[in-house]
DNA sequence: TAGGTTAGTCAACGTGGTTGACCAAACCGT
DNA sequence: ACGGTTTGGTCAACCACGTTGACTAACCTA
């Protein structure tokens, strides 16, 4: 029988987990910032993957990212200051204000997609494309399935 | 020869630690809320790890978070008025205050540690043993190994 | 048409971060 | 022993991102 493994203290687990994100994201910037996008923020490459190509509402982007509708209407401000974004009358509901990414926005977003694949590819140079497989299905299997929904800023700050 | 994964798309991957991040410390925190602990926030806990049973001053805090030496005096002036943290005199070094954690910041770091461990342990009963120190091994392996110097907060606002 | 719901905005505030300026204490080379 | 530099802490102003509460305008429906 195999000699029973020491035990790990449980802190590094999510250490690591958070490290291995921080490596993706940081490296991920990095590389839009060679490629002209250098004010994009962490945050804002979540925000424009949840706008997405056909665009939505503040009200809905805040749904979305799991934020009230004033702060994604901030976020939203912030990012048509930087280009990103663009806001469009509904000629349906005269409430209503279309958000939708502007070619920079798309161009950045479209950028990001490449870079993670690139990333991960890198990933599966060093451990395989099965453990790269298997960290994503382990993690799959023990995060709540409705997470998936970009429920993802303001938790850190509280 | 085996059928060629077909290839998953970068970002899902990034999502995943995010989500397996969140996953524990949400629990860990909502357990530590349970335990008497509702005002600890997720910042909090790292502070108070960097801390440390010896105690340290507001500038070696801020080296290890990675942040400024204002910004971990301001964190610590929250932390003290928590009653988690409290400063005192060095009486080598007129200018130094040392930053100690109370009786009740020293009970929520233990608590801390307790809740981690059992939370690692579920993940164990679901994806056995193997799997997590995998997880945990792999992640060692893509991470610069000069990251456990607790280099986090701050990272997301940007 | 009146009454309720929805989208957006404004204001005030809290938290966590940044730079720059400053003082007092400590250290160090002559 | 003294004078210049380094170090620790604090203050002030500012920024990013979040919150709640209050309000208006537009839409929907009984």
């Amino acid at each position: 029988m195999p000699t029973p493994e020491p035990q790990r203290p449980g802190f590094v687990l999510p250490l690591l987990l958070l490290a291995g994100f921080r490596t993706l994201i940081d490296d991920l910037h990095a590389e839009l910032a060679r490629q002209g996008h250098a004010e994009l923020r962490p945050l804002h490459g979540f925000v424009l993957q949840a706008v997405g190509a056909d665009g939505t509402t503040a009200s809905e982007l805040g749904n979305r990212l799991g934020v009230s509708k004033q702060a994604a209407g901030k976020t939203v401000d912030r990012l048509v200051a930087l280009g990103y974004l663009e806001r469009a009358d509904d000629s349906r509901d005269a409430r209503r204000k279309l958000v939708r990414l502007t070619p920079h926005g798309l161009d950045g977003l479209r950028r990001s997609a490449v870079i993670f694949d690139e990333l991960r590819q890198r990933w599966t140079e060093t451990l395989g494309a099965e453990r790269v497989a298997a960290i994503e299905d382990d993690l799959r299997a023990v995060t709540p399935a409705n997470w998936f929904r970009l429920d993802i800023p303001g938790w850190f700050t509280g």
